[in-house]
Parts: structure tokens; C-alpha cells; sequence
DNA sequence: CTTAAAACTTGGAGGCATTGCAAAGTTTCA
DNA sequence: TGAAACTTTGCAATGCCTCCAAGTTTTAAG
């Protein structure tokens, strides 16, 4: 049964407020446009804005979400033989290497991380997005090397950490409108650096056997 | 020169707005309390409460502040022959073993704690808090150890995490309503192995030279 | 094809945080 | 004592967000 067409509209509605919203904020700034903006833009009442998206900041950051289960599904998919960290610390340096937009290097990113950084109702849902990415990493932890004692959140900790240090690193740098290839290029020595900062402990946590 | 009436009255003043916000939000929690009720209880208008705190957020967590200078007065202090983390972690095990109110470990901190937990808004704050924390340590560790390369920043990284990790599983216990002398036992433990995923590069950094 | 139920949209009213402004009221200091 | 400096206050306004009741549209059953 093809999808109703009641669900295509919403997603198509959905998508178009979010567009119509981030290119006004991208233009004048966050605080400087309102949601009766955003709705007059979209041409839709403001209710129906809140109807799709709990809170303003949900209307740039709708897209980051899949940024919350990055971390879980590369401890999922990790190979045989490698460790949570492993998996993570590779997959990064592959979309690092790659200049991959997902990693925020792309010349656009300046200007999506500016409208972030002069909001601070942006920048803490940012926080909030890496907390929850955080406690479901953790999950998966607990489920991939067993719930005991406190090893699965302290290690989830170590990676969330890691992970959001490069981003935020890659971040300021994109904002001085660096070239993105050259950020990459750092990016990866960073990302050395702070391997060698793991303990083996860290290192060697929830290693896939050998299938 | 005896400090002028204008700057004691202020004090207190600011003081008693916030003593008594505190306890209205302890006890109906922080979204049912309004900024109005709070100046009427206070007895001073809407503005002047605004006068004295940026925003409501502030009335709650105006004492956490002097948590913001913590890490960096750690190290600061550290003593011949300890690195920043030596430093990070003795004061903080002293804390802990003396059953500290300072970390968290007295009977109230769980309706502190509940307050916090219940309002979106209040965690961001803290994690702003968090965040100053971690800038100012950073600082502190590029004058202490010199500003080369990422490592004070990814140093400083790895103490405000253990610190906010301890704290935030503290608080966790806590709003259990747990024995804080029970509480206190276990953190230590917890200290314990965070150390032990600490590399020796993060504990040996910025040692202070016998003098 | 008709029709009732379910789901979506909308307008309107209102609560609350926060800001700006100008009119008092108070404290300081010459 | 009187002007300067600083505080407090009332008032008005903006903007986020919620609730509610009245339409509209889509679905699915008959």
C-alpha cells in the first residue's frame, strides 16, 4: 500500500517550513526573525509551525538530529576484532579524510555555525542533541559489553567527548571561513592527538570478537 | 573608607530576591513560580529583579557560580610536584571523603537537584556554566603549561569531564535520596576508575616544579 | 459515491519572560 | 543644601508558546 497521501503532504509541509525557516535565518539571524516570519513565509498560520516543530530552535536544528545517533550506530557497526573507539575514531577520520559535508566541511558551514554561535537558545539545543547522543551511546554500550558498574557511561563519556571536540574544533575553524581542505588536513592530526590521549582502557573497550 | 549604604542595601537586596526565589522554586518547582511572583514575594517590582539578574534562570542557580572558578583555582593551587589532573583529583577526593556540601553531599541537594532536572531551561544554564568552566581551566592550563598545540584544550577537556561526570552522578544519587556518607563511599570508587581511564599524557600534564 | 470518523489547520485569547523608556525616589558628595 | 549619580518603578510592547473551539481535508467504511 503506496504511502497515504495525508502523510506525503506532511512531510512535504514539514520540510518546506524547515527550508523556508533556515534560509531566514541564514539570511538575517536568529533572534532577528520570528516564527510569524517563518509562517507568513511558508504561508501557513503559526500554530501549524508549532504543530510540526516543539520549539523555534527546532526549525534550524531539524537536521542535526541525525547527529544523535551517529555515535550508536558506528559502535553497532563496528567491524570484528575493532573496539567501540576504534569504530569511531575510524569512521571519523573517513568522513574527516573525505572533506564530507556531514563533518561540516563544506564552505556553507560557516554561515550555518555563525547563526549557532550568536544564539545561545541554538547553542543549547545544540548541548542538549550531544547529551542525548551521549545517553544513547551509553545504551549501546551497556547492551554491547554488559551493563556492570559505571565502564559504559565512562567510556560513552571518553567518545562523546572526542567526538564533539573535533566537531567543535572543526566548527571554529569553518567560521573563520578556512578553507575546508586544510581544516580537514588539521582535523585528522587532531583527531591523532586526542586518540593518544584515550587510555588502552578506552582503547580496547567492547571489542567485537572475531565472527 | 567604610562601604556606602547604596552598595550594602544592593547587596542585600540581591540577596534576599534571591534567597527567596530559591525557596519558591524549591518548593513548587521552577516553571510554576512566575518572575512577578518572586519580585511580590520580594516586594520589589519585576524590573528591579531584572535589575539584579539577567534572567530568571539566575535566581536559581546564582550560588553555582563559584563553581565556574573551581577547576581553574585547582590547578592554580596545585602543589610542587602535581600535574593539573593530580591537583583536579586530590581536592576533589577531599571533597568527597569529607562528605562536602560543596559537591553535593548533604540531605537537601536532592530537592536542589529535582528543581534542575524538571527544567529544560535550568540544565542549559548549568551546561553554560559548565562550559564558562571549561574555557576558563583552558586558559589557565595554556599559561601554566604554554600555549602550544591542542593539548591544554584537550586536557582541560578531559578534567571538566571528570569533574562533571562525578558531579552529575552525585547529583543522580542524590536526587535518590540516598545516605550521602553511602554516596560519598561510592564516588570515590567512581573516581577511582575515571583516574584509570585517564592517560598518563593527561596526568602528567602541567606538573609544577618543586621549588 | 456517500458519509462519518480521524487528522490537520486555523484564528483568537492569553500567560509569561524579557526589554525599553521615562518618571519618580534615594544616596552621595561637594 | 542642592545638583549629580544611581535605583526603583510603572507602563507599554515584543515575541515564544499553549490551549481551545471551529473549520477543512483525507481516509476508510458502507
Amino acid at each position: 500500500m503506496a504511502e497515504g497521501l495525508r502523510e506525503r503532504k506532511k512531510r512535504q509541509t514539514r520540510q518546506r517550513i524547515s527550508d523556508i525557516a533556515t534560509g531566514l535565518f541564514l539570511e538575517r539571524g536568529f533572534a532577528a526573525v520570528t516564527v510569524a516570519d517563518v509562517a507568513e513565509a511558508a504561508d501557513v498560520s503559526v500554530n501549524t509551525v508549532y504543530n510540526y516543530f516543539p520549539a523555534k530552535e527546532d526549525l534550524f536544528l531539524d537536521r542535526g538530529e541525525d547527529m544523535v545517533d551517529r555515535l550508536s550506530r558506528w559502535v553497532r557497526g563496528r567491524r570484528a576484532g575493532e573496539s567501540a573507539a576504534d569504530a569511531v575514531l575510524r569512521e571519523l577520520r573517513v568522513l574527516v579524510e573525505g572533506v564530507s559535508p556531514t563533518v561540516g566541511l563544506f564552505a556553507g558551514y560557516a554561515d550555518f555555525m555563525r547563526v549557532i554561535a550568536d544564539s545561545p537558545a541554538l547553542r543549547s539545543r545544540l548541548w542538549a542533541l550531544q547529551q542525548e547522543s551521549l545517553r544513547g551511546l551509553a545504551a549501546t554500550l551497556r547492551e554491547e559489553a554488559g551493563p556492570e558498574g559505571h565502564l559504559p557511561d565512562l567510556v560513552a563519556g571518553q567518545l562523546a567527548w572526542l567526538h564533539a571536540t573535533v566537531m567543535g574544533w572543526i566548527g571554529a575553524e569553518m567560521i573563520e571561513r578556512r578553507d575546508p581542505a586544510e581544516v580537514s588536513r588539521e582535523a585528522l592530526v587532531l583527531i591523532d592527538e586526542t586518540e593518544e590521549l584515550l587510555s588502552e582502557r578506552v582503547l580496547n573497550y567492547a571489542v567485537r570478537e572475531p565472527s
